[in-house]
DNA sequence: TTAAATAAAGATTTAAAACTCTTTTATTTG
DNA sequence: CAAATAAAAGAGTTTTAAATCTTTATTTAA
């Protein structure tokens, strides 16, 4: 819905990482394809991404794999949907006029401030490490089997 | 955003008629396709779907063109996304789970509920009647320039 | 009753998103 | 150092969304 598929995988392999690399383990790209349900390929693509943009950490080799490092921790998901899906979910304008403004106002402009500011306060509010495993506790899920 | 380019061209082009269409007049394809500025064929293919759905109405022949009646005038903004971009919108996992609900939720389920009700909201309470040029008075844009 | 106007329908093209496959590079370990 | 492992990078394919073009059907009015 609001997000882009790309954007949904990311989220939910940021999730997932964090969640399995609390104690400093390295989750391999497999076991993330898996553990999210998603194409393997794909979604190592995404990671690539994100982790050049640190909001992930990656090491090649034998025992390598996706972990977070302590920053990244703070890092929040508004970082990571921006890094993907980019600015357009927080600013942009919900009947797609290409600038959302007060001065031109498109007719449901204060509505959606209202919405995207939901979304805004979701998003930022949640740190990246606020969805390890021992806050996580197994009571929700990114994968549907 | 949160709308597909086409559900954001069907809203524009809705209010459109409704805020020309007021007295009964009928809106021709090509001023509402200038009006809202968008492909005229790809509005038109959208306005079809909506008239077959009876959100707008419509006649062929001179000074035919587009129009809402007074029962469309009742239905919501909610009924043109649904019709045009499905439910998605208003039930969907933000993660892109197949079933959102209780039982498995998602890490931000509770969020996203709050996100889409506000939508639901916003959505499901400005009637199509409700965009009529006396109402307006051309404090809203739906188009840049 | 014919010509013009207008929407409807259908077919096609283009562009973007989603997904896949192959090769390369870095790292570790024996 | 060699072999194995794992991510990075790049190229390619498929699918879906967006946009365009052409033809047909309906209505009006001269
Ligand atoms: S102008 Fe449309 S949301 Fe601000
Ligand atoms: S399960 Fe994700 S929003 Fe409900």
């Amino acid at each position: 819905m609001v997000f882009s598929k790309t954007c949904e995988y990311g989220i939910r392999a940021v999730i997932f990482i964090a969640q399995k690399s609390e104690n400093g383990a390295k989750i391999g790209i497999k076991e993330i394809a898996a553990g999210i349900d998603s194409p393997v390929h794909f979604i190592a693509k995404i990671l690539q991404d994100l982790s050049k943009r640190g909001l992930v950490q990656s090491t090649k080799g034998p025992n390598g794999g996706f972990y977070i490092d302590k920053v990244a921790q703070k890092r929040t998901l508004a970082d990571v949907v921006r890094a993907i899906d980019g600015e357009n979910i927080f600013i942009g304008c919900g009947l797609g006029l290409k600038n959302c403004s007060e001065t031109k106002p498109c007719p449901l402009h204060s509505e959606f401030k209202l919405i995207r500011s939901e979304i805004q306060k979701t998003l930022s509010s949640a740190t990246i490490g606020d969805f390890n495993e021992s806050l996580n506790l197994g009571l929700s899920f990114i994968k549907e089997r």
